[in-house]
DNA sequence: TATGAATGAGGTTTCATTCAT
DNA sequence: GATGAATGAAACCTCATTCAT
């Protein structure tokens, strides 16, 4: 019974492999024959799984936000402050984003796909950060307290959600000038404390 | 002279179109031979001008940086107050990201190098933005007013720098869902007030 | 008894489906895949069954003759004038290869074969042909009711045939420019008429 | 001098080599790769001289199209009968259809396209065939002498086309039950008597 | 008996680069 | 100095077939 988890074995090591490499170098750059030399699958076993690359990578995109969201999940205490609640958020997408020991790391290729868009990949992440920049604009506006035209709103959020999504830019601890040391999940706490202060002043700011 | 003048023509206009095919498309996937037909050369141009497709992109990224510098300076007055020379660098860094009128943008290719990193390209970029940051850092130091460990002056400067090269990841105006609509180079000023207002209050927050 | 009608069940479908889509695209471009997906079979199915795609190929030939043969089956009255007879002869080849209600249809896939042949696959479509074009051969002689050169008996029976099996060649309405309109069924009778009395007088020319 | 047709070689080369392989094999079962080895190119070369394989295959229609052009032209004497006229017609169009000694053979071409066709490749032979079938009517209809519906004309006109076009339907003397000996171009001027007279019996018989 | 995963050979196409002219 | 033909490596994809279950 132990050893029937055969099976589905190739497709799930694909998976694995493509989300690396994908991570690692792009979709571009990844080319299918590497993906599947690391999985130790046929050269075929793509096309077989999944059809063609690109569906690979949608499945790829799915399988490491499904990763992301089950291993640090958002999880917003109701008795909280509105400010704490802003903690939380940023925390859980800081998490995410400094996580090194996924198959893959879900904003970092949120991130490429920002910066070199590929073909017809883009409604799941749209959906996806939709979904968070919305949350996080209700909270804004919580937090402000007043009345807010869209617009403030709109580049408030900006602000926060560049903070965060910026760190996923920081390839293989290259280009680490930016930083002093490369940031570890262990920083998440610390560098989330930050972003929620800087960002709750900036909000108060406009408020006073 | 006339033939001289000739030549050099051919190489600009390399330069110019491998500029805006690098912006629009990223490395990879922009190729020589587009390159040449869009500046209307020879297919073995670029090998003969450039020696390597690589060395004709460091090239671009050396030529559409000069033309930011040139067309956006960073002209900072000496009398005015501190946070007034933050306005006018995020400023100025924001008019070079939005701009449109250059062949490429410079910014955008550093956007694409730091999500996709090309081999060997990077030392260029690490130069430049290494600068920017020592200014913007003695900037925030200077607003900041007290001794400040390195670490929060380091955290201050990726707050704002990413505030500003996070407009640069939009391509083309998809996944715009993170803005409300696509930014222009008109947007600069009041987008430079906001972040510098924003980013203002976090500094004093922590002076206070 | 039930468990052994299942399996001649899916034997047939793939009969069917191939019938169908080697009809419709021809041998090289129809996929085991394909075929397999249409019989709502397994992909290993064409394997099982008949071995090798050539071997199903094959039997598709005989399962779509044999069912031309018995759907319009040839029938001669014995008591007809020899012209009466060769509209007979006509009338029926025209039925089967105008007839688009079977699996497939057999005479299309033998100008298929004539126009590409499909390596091994020539004995059965030979022994087919000779067998109809002798009987024809015969009644051409007893219309031409002189003593004829066997070269001049096949010269005649060439140009009616061919003004039959020509009609197979036109795929789905392309290439109709060769007809007004796309001969169906219907036309069988009316066309046959044409063929014979055009050839009627052309084998009593030589004869006069 | 004489070496100085180097230039254009390759892509002469080419087109031979894909004609021969075109006409022998089909569209599908000639591959890029046994193109370039006959012609002594390199696996490349297609791509660089002609795009796509089927662009290639759209050139070879050309060529081949050209070729039977310049070999075997249509020659029409103005001063002899109708009937005279109808023998030459066909008799060049015979020729053209019994040719061995060109690189590929156009309406071997033709047939293969008439019972499978390639996408995409079908405007240059209709245009083709169009041509052609417009002159013959023409010519039927003054054998005829009287009035006639389209639809007895066009019957008439399928007749002859069809005994002409389906010699060139019997590959590499494969399937040659149909005939005693497979026909050479010797054949041509013979079988055309056949075919004119058969015909010309045939159409008179209506007008009769 | 029947399946679905897996395979390897081969197909077309793309592309940066080289080289004789 | 500049060209355009040519090249070889490598990419993605398709497919008939095999095999353990």
């Amino acid at each position: 019974m132990a050893a029937s988890g055969k099976k589905k074995d190739t497709r799930q090591k694909l998976l694995d492999s493509a989300a690396i490499l994908f991570t690692e170098k792009g979709y571009a750059k990844a080319s299918i024959a590497e993906i599947c030399r690391l999985a130790g699958a046929n050269i075929a076993a793509v096309n077989y799984h999944f059809h063609t690359k690109e569906s690979l990578y949608r499945c790829v995109l799915q399988y490491t936000f499904d990763q992301a969201e089950s291993l640090y999940p958002l999880h917003i205490e109701d008795e909280g402050t509105v400010e704490e609640k802003l903690y939380q958020v940023v925390h859980s997408l800081l998490k995410r984003i400094l996580s090194r020991d996924m198959k893959g790391n879900f904003y970092k290729l949120v991130t490429k796909e920002m910066a070199e868009p590929t073909t017809e990949s883009g409604t799941l992440i749209h959906e996806i950060i939709s979904r968070q920049r919305e949350r996080l604009q209700i909270l804004i506006r919580e937090i402000y307290g007043k009345p807010a035209a869209d617009e403030l709103i709109s580049r408030m959020t900006h602000s926060i959600v560049s903070q965060c999504l910026f760190l996923g830019m920081h390839e293989k601890g290259r280009l680490h000038h930016l930083k002093r040391k490369p940031l570890a999940l262990n920083d998440a706490g610390s560098f989330a404390r930050h972003v929620t202060d800087f960002s709750l002043a900036g909000i108060k700011h406009y408020g006073a």
